[in-house]
DNA sequence: CATAAACCTTTACGCAACGTCAAGGTCAAG
DNA sequence: CTTGACCTTGACGTTGCGTAAAGGTTTATG
């Protein structure tokens, strides 16, 4: 099959702009140009079309998919290892600038004034830190988020106490996990305490607790891309070895 | 205290260009420009400076800015609010890339075949309708073709059967938790059904499975925000009525 | 078969928010 | 008085296209 530009275009989900530009710049050359000058595209252009637009999906620049499918040895591996890098320092960079965000609307709507000062401070990168954590705190005690959060929790029948007990420690498991998994050893003692935290995290949400049913959430956390991507937030491969703590420490394996 | 470009420039921590560039935007005018044509600022710029720079930082527009700093009346907290809409906006999408890319890397590392749906997934929705499928086709039909992948994807562990029949499963249980949730009724043979193939996905990424094991887990889907998420995206309250199902389903309750 | 509608081409400016020369004037110090 | 640091105004480059404009080609229809 062949296709005119704006037919691939309209396949592809991208605009004729697109194709000419991809043409222009080297990305995307057309299988031939017929009589009239038209652009024809075959099957491989097709295929080599959807490479680059899944690249792009992944934000990554034009210049490096360039190199990613021209390049047979490349390895995009390591490439998309530096990507994924870029993309957790962009992801934190906006969660910072989220939560001053929704504290600079509580301070408008709630009558408070911020400081010059502290509002300088909000952009010199340590600082908002620090500030950030004292100052938000202020907020949310008086109107903060969080009582959604907690309202919520009752709601489901837990009590104000659980709930900050449930929430502290699953706080706690996240950074027992970022310690633990620098030993490398599941065996250590870092390692059997994430587990038992983790199992006392458990019994908050269970009504009946088993090590059968533990292990199994384990295998499913390795198993569900949910949880990998959640565990795996605080450090890569950390779901895994989460789950090999739990089976020692469940005396299992 | 007044200062010239490169001074102010400097203590805030911006550039010179950038000074220059504001001020041709009449974003920041200088207090006055000198006998020699410098540029001057004084105290009041040097607020609105860090006004402008607070604003930045969060990501709002310098046009937006404008509107912000100029506009005595301007309501601030709700184009705030507006602005963090689109952060969070922003983030899902990043979390959605990473959570690809992570895929990804994983499956050049261990030679897993990402389905090429999988890969499309993402900008899926772009397509048009009619070329969706035919477009689909195409694709299948020239992955059927690689074996040389197909064989590694067995070295993971699971087959490239298993594979297929685990996301056709869980697609499955997506599609028949919308219509037994429509009866309304965990106890209808829909229900029941939905329960089952539930047990069935369960079994295989769970080495051991059990009745027990198979409650918590359903507790936890509707405790766990991150489940509820995922079933309630299907059909709001949805969650709940899986948990519900598999609770009788299992004899329980 | 003529003509309009639809589709193709290249050229080129526009966008956001500056970075980066370039060419040249100004000021403080040695 | 010269040197070097600092200032000025252009003006082009960046990224990935969107959006005309001006004009040739193909197809459908009367």
């Amino acid at each position: 099959m062949e296709y005119t530009v704006n037919k691939l275009a309209r396949m592809s989900g991208v605009s004729g702009r697109t194709l000419r530009y991809y043409d222009q710049i080297g990305l995307l050359k057309p299988a031939r140009i017929n009589s009239s000058g038209y652009r024809i595209y075959g099957q491989k252009e097709v295929d080599l079309l959807q490479q680059i637009l899944f690249y792009r999906e992944l934000d990554v620049s034009l210049e490096d998919i360039m190199e990613i499918i021209h390049q047979p040895n490349f390895d995009s591996s390591q490439a998309l290892q530096q990507h994924y890098e870029k993309l957790k320092e962009k992801r934190s960079r906006l969660d910072k600038i989220m939560a001053t965000v929704e504290k600079t609307i509580a301070s408008i709507e709630g009558g408070i004034i911020m400081q010059d000062q502290e509002k300088f401070e909000g952009f010199k990168e340590q600082l908002i830190e620090d500030n950030e954590q004292e100052f938000g705190k202020e907020i949310r005690e008086k109107y903060g988020e969080k009582k959604v959060e907690e309202s919520n929790a009752k709601l489901r029948g837990m009590s104000q106490e659980d709930y900050n007990a449930l929430t502290k420690l699953g706080e706690e498991i996240m950074e027992l996990l970022v310690k633990a998994y620098k030993t490398g050893d599941p065996h250590s003692a870092e390692a059997q305490e994430l587990a038992a935290k983790h199992k006392e995290w458990l019994m908050y949400s269970w009504s009946t607790y088993s090590k059968e049913a533990h292990a199994g959430l384990a295998e499913m956390y390795v198993a569900d891309e949910r949880f990998t991507a959640f565990y795996d937030k605080a450090i890569k491969g950390g779901t895994k070895f989460l789950r090999d703590s739990i089976m020692i420490y469940l005396g299992l394996e």
